[in-house]
Parts: C-alpha cells; sequence; structure tokens
DNA sequence: ATGCAAACTGCAAGTGACTGTCACAAAGAA
DNA sequence: TTCTTTGTGACAGTCACTTGCAGTTTGCAT
C-alpha cells in the first residue's frame, strides 16, 4: 500500500507529475498545475463513484471520462492506468522526508513506524475511507498498489541499508516486514469502517513484528 | 511470490485446475491429465525463452501459440493471463499440505519457515532459474505473483489464527512478515544466480525477522 | 496589448489482451 | 461401433491503452 513513485507505465508516458515546475523559463506554473490537480481530483472522486456503484469491470474508463465530460486521452494522460485512477494520491513526498528524517534519528524499524504515522495517519479520515476500502475489496486494484510497493520495498531497502547496520538481506526483510505491517493496519481501519485512529492501529501492527521470530533452527 | 490458488481471472474461466480428476463417472483420467500437463510446461518454456529474449510486452500471446503451434485460445484457456505464463507453477497442493502439518506441530513461524524449506526449496534448481530471474525483472509479472499470494496470505492468517493463539491482527502481520522473508529469500536466491542453496537463504532471511520489532513507543 | 513557444486537449486510428460462441474432433464408456 | 463428454480451433467482439495530428490555451517576454 501506498506508494513512493509511479510504474512502468507512467514512467513510459510521462503523466502524474504533479506539481512538475516548468523547466522552459525557469518560473512556476501555478495556475496550469492547481487546474490539472483539480482535474484529476474531480476525475477521481468521479470513477470511484461509479467504481463503488456499479462495479470496476462494469465501468469503461470512456464511461468516466464521459461523465466528468474530458475526453478518453485526458483521463489516460493524467493516470495512466484504470487502477491508478483508485491508487492516485498525492502526499507521497511528505512520507519520503518523514522517512529520511526519522532514518537518521531512530532505530529503524521505529523509524519507519513513526513516519507512517506522522506522514499517512493524519491523511486517513472518512474522505479516504471509500476509496481505501475499494482497493482492498477489488483484487485487481489492490494488485496494482502492491506493484507501486515494489519500488517502496527496494527504497526502503536501501534506506536501511544506509541507516542500519544491517546486510542486505536482513534490510529487505526488515522492510518487507514492515510494509506488511503498514498493509494490515490499513485494511483494519479500512474494515473498522474509518473509526478506528489509524495511528493506533499501526503502533499494535508494529508491535505484533515481535512474535515474527522463529523460535528454534529449521528441523 | 508462490502461490496456494489462482486469482479472479483464473476462477471466472475455469483454467489451471492441475490434476482435477473427473467428476463424472468417478474414475480418474490420466491420459489427458498428462497431455495437457506436458502441453502446459511446453509452453511455459517456450514463452519464457521468447520473453527472455524478445521482452515481455513484445512477445504477444498470439506469437506464442504460433510457435507451440496451438491456438490462442488454447494458451488462454490454460494459462488464463499472459503472466501466468510465466508464474505457473505445479506444486502447490504439497506446500498446502506441508504448512497444514507443521502448523499442528510447530511454532506457527518455525511451521511456515520449514513448511518452505520442505516444500518448495528442493524444487529451486537450475531449471527454474530463467522463470523466476524474469519474474523479479519484470514488475508486471511480481505484481501478477503477488496478486496471488493475496490469497496465500489470507491462507496463512486464518491458519495462525486457528494454530497460534494470537488475535487476527497479529495473524495477519506474521503472515505478511513470513511471506515477506519468503520473497526476499527467493529474490535472492535468483540474484545469486541460484548457486546459493534455498533452504539456507530461507533460514537466514526468517532469522532477520528477529531484527523486525520495534524497540519503543512511537514518538 | 501582442507575439511566441510550450504545453494541453480532443480526435481518430490503431494494437493486443481477453471473452464468448459455435462447430468439429478426439477420448472414454457402453 | 455408437453415444457422451471434453478438448480444440476459428471467429467475432469488447475494452484498456498507445500514438500521431491538429487546434487551442497558457505563461512569458517584449
Amino acid at each position: 500500500m501506498l506508494m513512493l513513485s509511479d510504474d512502468r507505465r507512467q514512467l513510459r508516458s510521462g503523466c502524474v507529475d504533479d506539481a512538475s515546475h516548468g523547466a522552459t523559463g525557469g518560473g512556476a506554473r501555478p495556475l496550469r498545475d492547481r487546474r490539472k490537480l483539480d482535474s484529476m481530483r474531480e476525475i477521481q472522486a468521479v470513477a470511484i463513484e461509479l467504481f463503488t456503484t456499479r462495479g470496476f469491470e462494469a465501468v469503461t474508463v470512456g464511461d468516466i471520462a464521459a461523465a466528468v465530460a474530458v475526453s478518453d486521452s485526458t483521463v489516460y494522460r493524467y493516470f495512466g492506468t484504470k487502477e491508478r485512477l483508485v491508487t492516485w494520491q498525492d502526499y507521497e513526498p511528505e512520507l519520503q522526508a518523514a522517512l529520511l528524517r526519522r532514518l537518521a534519528a531512530q532505530p529503524p524499524v521505529d523509524a519507519i513506524r513513526d513516519a507512517y504515522i506522522e506522514a499517512v495517519a493524519p491523511r486517513y479520515d472518512q474522505s479516504q475511507l471509500s476509496r481505501i476500502a475499494f482497493i482492498y475489496r477489488t483484487p485487481q486494484v489492490y494488485a496494482a498498489t502492491v506493484e507501486q510497493s515494489y519500488t517502496q520495498h527496494a527504497y526502503l531497502t536501501k534506506a536501511l541499508e544506509g541507516a542500519a547496520d544491517v546486510d542486505e538481506l536482513t534490510a529487505g526483510v526488515i522492510a518487507g516486514a514492515c510494509l506488511a505491517a503498514v498493509d494490515v493496519a490499513i485494511g483494519r481501519w479500512q474494515e473498522s469502517g474509518g473509526n478506528t485512529e489509524l495511528a493506533a492501529l499501526l503502533a499494535d501492527a508494529f508491535d505484533a513484528l515481535a512474535h515474527a521470530a522463529p523460535t528454534g533452527p529449521p528441523q
């Protein structure tokens, strides 16, 4: 769950690079960016409503485009894939910054947990519930988020190797275990109807990692 | 990585139910099944060779069908999706049996580890290397395996709830952490060119889970 | 204001994954 | 052999997604 960057399809057809500031004259382009973000949010809202009403497969991208009165190509240029209409979100940089800052100051697992508590937990309110619930209810969409967490796992592994004193295999395992904890916590948050604090669920999920170690050698 | 059952597409168009024994007269149907398995193995071999040579996107399912001299529909009936041409494997029942047996007799994490060491490690030899390496090198295909492990995670979670004395959240976290360890171990095996024993890598990866617990409360 | 370069948008014509249907062929039982 | 079941191929269709083109809009500089 949650992503630090885009999947290969996004990368190929340059899209979803929100807040991409001009490389031409050097100045910012606030108006265009704002309109694009607004447009993306509107399209996403409509998409999620249609999806939850009629089901993911029953709604075509053309349906969504028509409902928002833009062309199909625009939807694809913005989101790249149908799944990304659901999974897209815009707070990735903050998570990355929190991660970097805390990895330098805390033990690695604590750092990851607290970065999520700091940067993503506050975002999970009722307005996000239908989106997140839909992700967890739709395997095809859930898989798309996992594809994104591919990149995230690699990033975390590298960060851990630098911050903590562990080899690559250990770093990979720790990163994977932490992402699993985050995933379970968000899953539970969604199951609770958004009524449980995500921060508390994250704390509990990470505590549960204490029981994930084997007790003896292989038999 | 590794799967216990199929994704939704498989389920919809009933395929890949290897070793499905007749429900009609009650007798076995060895010849047909053997031919089907042989055929699947041949198609998979050709597919992986074409994919590794020309790239996943550059090869169409029609190309593969033509190379093996079967129709496109047959390929889809056998594998369901293009990705499944790579990820398909035929030893899932054994893993499930080992899991069940060991969960009744060992601590849960040890049981999962040892079940993988027993049921999947012996299968990972040089003949599997190009297949596994291709999975880890191709995000789209890797994502498909994760989509399959969605089911596996749910299965493991339920098994843990029954076998160990833990609540659902803890069971989910343990299952996710174990799957992460398995995934990292297989990834390392593939990176090593298949020259390191997967059983040893699995043992190391599970040992690394000991470092995945947080050391203090959230800050 | 006005002109210019870059980016945005819609249109249209693809490609290819995947589904469903039908007729036919091959396998197994009687 | 004959009947029934099941696997197979040909075919047509849907839809996600891509690409190229032309017209418009934006932001900046003059």
